[in-house]
DNA sequence: TAAAATATCATCCCAACGGGTGATTTTCTA
DNA sequence: TAGAAAATCACCCGTTGGGATGATATTTTA
């Protein structure tokens, strides 16, 4: 099993260095120290690490959170923060993140090596959902569904009859039988019962 | 807004009442200390707690991991480890439980602070969803669902057709149409699809 | 601007679904 | 053990859904 490919985000090279021989002792491997926001995205980019161990502060913005953004929407990895600040206003600040763990300076070692296991065991412990979008269901299919194939195959998965969806779009009721001809098709499903499951599929794995 | 109730589990009397004369330093309100086990199980009834802190080791067995499984199991509050140990045996022997952070003694203020409010934000940010049990559908049902109607619930759910059903349980179309008949009046749904959608919505809210 | 892709609509046919009613057997339970 | 509840099955009927094929307008894009 190769080792765990962690990524350190901290301005401070000798706190970066300090941590990095932290989790060298225990065998994981850095995959690179980012300095600033923009070399995060890079090394997010091309080191593909495991976890990421975030600052906040960077110099003197609070760029830790806006990494953390974009990991969350972008990558598919977790993260702790792991910053001096402790306020009641950093943290509401960083809640809407859902980090994996907020560790806070000076930390020794037991505490960070025990919060970067719990963070990968429970990311991977948890029901990852992906939101119900065209790019979402696209990715996965070899024949791409249209806009408004997606529009229909949405209301399928919300229990509307063709006739429903007519209605609603304003068309006469053999537009949307085509229309749901060809979302069968592009599925691989032959039902309306057999479309909502294969979505459910699509989403929850 | 009441203050955050916390349960703390923790054998060595001197260590429970640091704990919380640190946590009521910052306004968090301590329901009570369990020394034990079953303690633990009697104040998690009495007091409702809307967080624990479980040390691992009591006396000398891993019960607070007994614990975790049981909060896992019949309560729906997320908890932390506070506890001296973290070695790579231990951790692995909790990480099945989940835990919403692992806090290695001796710990400071600032990390036992920003731990249990980042464990609140993260439980409440997960979506919980409730699994696919006749237990679960029926608790929202004015007319239950006897056990039968609920496998072919379950089979409407999978995307199979009546015919499917009828075939898989040796029975007729006609006994399966029957049933489905009953499971539509229960859930108040009118086709296969409506049903889907209703038992999503039972089980993701 | 011409070709390709998409959206719109139609007709035919048959299978599946949904609703109603009534009945018998099996199982559970007071 | 008698009555209630649940599971089994049947027949009828109208609606909706699903598959095939073909056609015309509209929009996108090379």
């Amino acid at each position: 099993m190769s080792k765990i490919k962690i990524l350190i985000v901290e301005d401070e090279p000798l706190i970066a260095e300090d941590i990095r021989e932290l989790l060298e002792q225990v065998n994981y491997q850095i995959v690179g120290v980012a300095y600033n926001k923009e070399e995060a995205y890079s090394l997010l980019n091309i080191t593909k690490p495991d976890i990421a161990l975030l600052d906040i502060n960077l110099g003197d913005n609070t760029d830790g959170i806006l990494i953390a953004e974009t990991i969350n929407e972008k990558y598919n990895i977790p993260f702790l923060y792991l910053t001096s600040y402790s306020s009641k206003l950093i943290l509401d600040k960083v809640k809407h993140t859902f980090p994996m763990g907020y560790i806070v300076k000076p930390f020794d070692e037991a505490n960070l090596f025990t919060a970067v296991e719990i963070a990968l065991s429970n990311f991977q412990g948890i029901k990852k959902t992906v939101s119900f979008t065209i790019e979402n269901i696209n990715k996965t299919l070899p024949n791409k569904l249209t806009q408004r194939e997606f529009e229909i195959l949405s209301d399928i998965y919300n229990g509307l009859s063709n006739s429903d969806i007519a209605e609603k779009n304003f068309v006469s009721l053999n537009t949307i039988k085509t229309h749901v001809q060809k979302v069968y098709e592009k599925l691989d499903a032959h039902t309306r019962s057999a479309t909502i499951v294969k979505v459910r599929e699509l989403l929850n794995k």
